[in-house]
DNA sequence: TCAGAATTAAACATGG
DNA sequence: CCCATGTTTAATTCTG
């Protein structure tokens, strides 16, 4: 990632409303994050690009919570103005920041000022992902990063264009009509291919972020006493675990990291450069030798990842094979008959939005039926799982509420489990975090050792 | 060092 | 005309 800092700051806002609006919240929730823990991670992560060390490696953590924790939330849609954390923290409605600490005053300061380790695909991705319906309009989606990320809020505004060209130009995403729109605004919807979608996940997990799967649609079968528990793939570890497991497993998994586990937990952010361009942009892509872009992407295959979820265990179609752009470019026509399923994805939007694929890429699209009945109902069902809000209430009003409250109470059994599972998991984290950085920085400033000190302390307490 | 991926900036078109 | 959205190109930066 390039600085964003280096934009030009002259540049007219192209949301003014939303800044402040988003700095405000974020003054308030603090991102919504364990703020001593943050307190360690943030102070000095003001500069993601170059020249961190130990800070960093916290900061990172600090996405990590973050993340973790919003996608432990599962089966509810991710409300921007609340953030997931505040369960974890504040029992349920104290916002994180009310328990004013040093620490907690830091954080916020400097969760606004540092930049996200996840490159752009992969914020659209989070964000369309959490949305209901799996598919949001630009604006939504410059939301979700505003609510999430309050370093945009801050930042030039150059963002967003970013953020639109990654969807103009990233295969991963797919545009979609909204012919019920006016009413929500102009502009298209845009989705996740499903076909890129283990991609996306990959990126997210070589981002250090483990719990990437979560942000996989949940399988088929709605979650109920007596549905099978969901098992669980540690990528690296190739061990399958049941959901109540996780919070050891990843614990463990960040506890007993190999060196580059470790990296990639807690280190230095990489952007992870295996996502696939809609065409070629750039003259030299054409003519560039395939030799590295068949060697890239050694996750896919390597490391399937158990996404609960088929399609995203399906790599055949490889898309990595076309994740440089010429070959991107090139395979379009070929992927004609390669089945496509993203109408599945949107197959429980579809009452709310009529899918019509762009003319620019319809040409090249086919869909799926098998994969695309298994996938509907399957998404069906998973949306049938999510919380309210966003574009779906229509249909949901139209459906009787008696099927719905067993759901309901099941979801939140599940979520305060994986609440509780990811709190713990943090704490862990958090206390390695900080016993690592308080090693590697012995050198550095006694006020950071003091911020690293109280952050430990937090969370030897809570774990106490 | 290099190729490719990601970011950033900018121009332009379109539609509300 | 303004603004949001979407597309495209180009330059730059970063990373494996």
């Amino acid at each position: 990632m390039g600085p964003v800092i280096g934009m030009s700051p002259d540049k007219k806002a192209e949301t003014p409303g939303v800044q402040e609006l988003v700095g405000s919240r974020a003054a308030t929730c603090g991102m919504g994050t364990l703020p001593e823990a943050e307190s360690a991670a943030s102070p000095k992560a003001t500069s993601v690009d170059k020249g961190l060390g130990d800070d960093e490696e916290l900061t990172n953590l600090n996405w990590l919570h973050e993340n973790l924790l919003q996608n432990f939330t599962l089966g509810t849609e991710a409300q921007p103005s609340v953030s997931p954390l505040y369960d974890i923290e504040g029992g349920g409605a104290v916002p994180a920041s009310s328990s004013s600490s040093s620490c907690s005053r830091a954080q916020e300061k400097d969760s606004l000022k540092s930049k996200p380790p996840y490159s752009f695909s992969l914020l659209i991705y989070m964000a369309i992902e959490q949305s209901r319906n799996k598919c949001l309009p630009v604006k939504e989606i410059y939301s979700w990063i505003l609510d999430h990320f309050p370093y945009f809020a801050n930042a030039p505004t150059g963002w967003k264009n970013s953020v639109r060209h990654n969807l103009s130009l990233n295969k991963c995403f797919r545009k979609v009509e909204r012919n019920l729109g006016k009413a929500n605004g102009k502009g298209s919807l845009w989705c996740v291919d499903p076909e890129y979608r283990p991609n996306l996940i990959q990126a997210l997990k070589k981002q250090h972020f483990p719990a990437a799967h979560a942000f996989c649609t949940p399988p088929a079968s709605p979650p109920s006493g007596s549905s099978p528990p969901r098992h669980l793939i540690l990528q690296d570890q190739g061990c399958s675990l049941k959901e109540s497991d996780i919070d050891a497993a990843t614990a463990m998994m960040l506890l007993n990291s190999s060196p580059e586990q470790h990296r990639m937990q807690c280190g230095k952010p990489q952007q992870s450069r295996v996502l696939p361009q809609k065409r070629s942009y750039s003259h030299h892509h054409h003519h560039s030798s395939s030799s590295s872009s068949s060697s890239r992407m050694p996750g896919v295959q390597d490391n399937p990842i158990d996404l609960s979820r088929p399609e995203t265990a399906v790599v055949s179609n490889d898309p990595k094979e076309d994740h440089n752009y010429s070959a991107t470019f090139q395979h379009c026509a070929s992927r004609s008959s390669v089945s496509r399923s993203s109408v599945s994805s949107l197959s429980s939007v579809d009452e709310a939005y009529e899918y019509t694929p762009q003319a620019r890429r319809a040409g090249s699209e086919g869909f799926h039926s098998d994969e695309d009945s298994d996938l509907a109902e399957e998404l069906e069902q998973a949306n049938d799982r999510l919380g309210d809000s966003g574009y779906g209430t229509q249909q949901r009003a139209a459906k009787g509420p008696a099927s719905k409250k067993p759901r309901k109470e099941v979801k939140q059994e599940i979520d305060e489990e994986l609440k509780e599972a990811a709190g713990s998991l943090l704490h862990l984290a958090g206390i390695r975090t900080c016993l690592d950085a308080s090693r590697r920085t012995a050198k550095s400033k006694k006020k950071k050792k003091k911020e690293e000190k109280e952050c430990c302390h937090f969370f030897v307490r809570r774990l106490c």
